[in-house]
RNA sequence: GGAGAGUUGGCAGAGUGGUCGAUUGCGGCGGUCUUGAAAACCGCAGGGCCGGAAACGGUCCCGGGGGUUCGAAUCCCUCACUCUCCGCCA
């Protein structure tokens, strides 16, 4: 049985950043409460292991008890020493019972650092066992092993009333003049394409759509940086986990963002909301760059996967209770502006064994390409409850004054190249042109787009 | 890229080895006064961890990390960032 969000709730007005003074490394890379997580060992257990990650609670637990433990002991001969400390400013400097009270000092302070050596080994281990821990999966989850046991959430339109002429988007005729990739592979590498003429005009009414649609629903608009340093991408799960994936500038120890998650989720990090400025919503377009180490085949053909991509992500902050709703929101702002888009799509409400490491609950938007006959992935809409905010260390003062941490939801709204593919693939007509759907006509000023 | 000066609580700004987590001012919150407000006066106010049901107690945090010392905001090393001047540049 999974845990209730509203279960979740209770326990996570404890305080859990980690300032672990002794060693003096602050550690934000937290996910779960450690007062919960301590109070409902077998129900997180149960849990977790419906999840594809393995984890070792035991051995957390034993790690947990060592270092509490150790903690006291070296916190009682600290009051020792300070107590000391206080009756020696009263002493005279060179005095004997100055001296003798030196000498007994040394002898403490020696201890202590033995003392700490230990401790400062025991939590780098329980510190590790901690951050092995993914996220809880919410009790709405269906639980399943593979992609195969997510649940089709929605459908929207029809995949079979598209262009009955609908071709693989790389297989229409002058495809290559307007994605240029060819050229693109030439200038930087595989996956770094060229849009060209019109084609960037396409990809630009896109993005300002998606941009215009997200402010009118509340979202404020920011354009990040798309480097990123080592801190913003652990406190958003990027490292250590997936250092692979990303592009990195080894001279200046900085990573190219593989989503605008990165930069715009870090952008509160290490600070404090009031309540009543909850939630904020984020919307920001950024080019996404990835490096994918495994790929191969269909997958890879022309738009459905880039080394570098145009992408507008949503961000959320909420209060804790509200984050389930709020994630119903996002999912449904996104499906929005498909249907404005006029493309079918699917939602998916992916499975306990098919969500990440740092996701609660996770829905998949996938758009019909009927070139190619089949769902390609547009967007994810996360709730990572309080996973990621507790890595950034984000929090709120609750209606209590007591300090919260918030949580935090994205989403792709969204994704540029694979709703362009669907675009080219569904509107695409006898005399191979394609139909630009109304909505982009502010921007891309034709009724067609001509190759 | 070169030279110099800095980094202290929401902000400003003291503190150069011993009850300093830190004086003070502003801002904030609560109260007295006021018909109300202002002013004045009084009071309360940071974060992490450990223990505790809680009240509360302990401990750590003066940019990050390390060192010296019985004891570090204060001394030393190192890194990051900020500012000033020079160079370069959209």
């Amino acid at each position: 049985m999974l845990l209730s969000s509203r279960r979740r709730g209770i326990f996570m007005a404890a305080q859990m950043n980690v300032a672990t003074a002794h060693s003096g490394i602050q550690i934000w890379s937290f996910m779960l409460d450690l007062k919960y997580l301590r109070e409902r060992m077998p129900e997180i257990s149960a849990a977790l292991a419906t999840k594809k990650f393995a984890v070792d609670l035991a051995s957390f637990e034993r790690l947990d008890g060592e270092r509490r433990t150790m903690i006291r002991a070296t916190e009682e001969l600290r009051a020792q020493q300070k107590a000391a400390n206080g009756d020696m400013s009263r002493m005279a400097k060179g005095s004997a019972e100055f001296l003798a009270k030196v000498a007994e000092l040394k002898q403490v302070s020696s201890e202590l650092k033995e003392m700490q050596v230990r401790l400062d080994q025991i939590e780098n281990e329980w510190r590790a066992a901690y951050i092995a821990i993914p996220n809880v999966p919410d009790a709405s989850v269906p639980v399943g092993k593979t992609e195969d046991d997510n649940v089709v959430f929605a459908t929207w339109g029809d995949p079979a009333a598209v262009s009955a002429h609908a071709l693989p988007h790389w297989e229409i005729p002058g495809f290559s003049d307007k994605v240029d990739l060819p050229r693109g592979t030439k200038v930087t590498g595989a996956g770094f394409p060229f849009f060209v003429g019109d084609m960037a005009r396409l990809v630009r009414s896109l993005l300002q759509f998606f941009l215009e649609e997200n402010s009118a629903a509340g979202f404020v608009e920011m354009m990040p940086p798309v480097v990123v340093n080592a801190a913003s991408a652990t406190a958003t799960g990027q490292l250590p986990d997936k250092e692979g994936q990303m592009y990195y500038a080894a001279e200046d120890e900085l990573y190219l963002i593989p989503t605008a998650e990165v930069p715009v989720t870090n952008y509160y990090r290490d600070e404090i909301f009031e309540a009543s400025a909850l939630p904020v919503y984020a919307s920001a377009y950024t080019p996404c760059f990835r490096r994918e180490a495994g790929s191969y085949g269909k997958d890879v053909r022309g738009l459905n996967r880039l080394h570098q991509f145009d992408k507008v992500e949503v961000v959320k902050w909420v209060h804790p209770d509200r984050s389930f709703a709020e994630l119903e929101s996002l999912r449904e702002h996104a499906e929005s502006l498909l249907r404005k888009l006029e493309l079918p799509y699917r939602t998916l409400l992916m499975c306990t064994g098919d969500i990440g490491f740092p996701h609660s609950k996770q829905y998949d938007l996938e758009v019909w390409a009927g070139g190619q006959r089949r769902w390609l992935e547009v967007s994810s809409c996360s709730n990572f409850t309080d996973f990621q905010a507790r890595r950034a260390n984000i929090r709120f003062r609750d209606e209590d004054g007591k300090i919260q941490v918030v949580h935090t939801l994205n989403g792709s709204a969204l994704a540029i190249p694979r709703v362009l593919a669907a675009l080219l693939e569904n509107n695409l007509s006898t005399d191979g042109k394609v139909r630009i759907p109304e909505v982009l006509r502010p921007w891309f000023k034709k009724e067609f787009l001509q190759f």
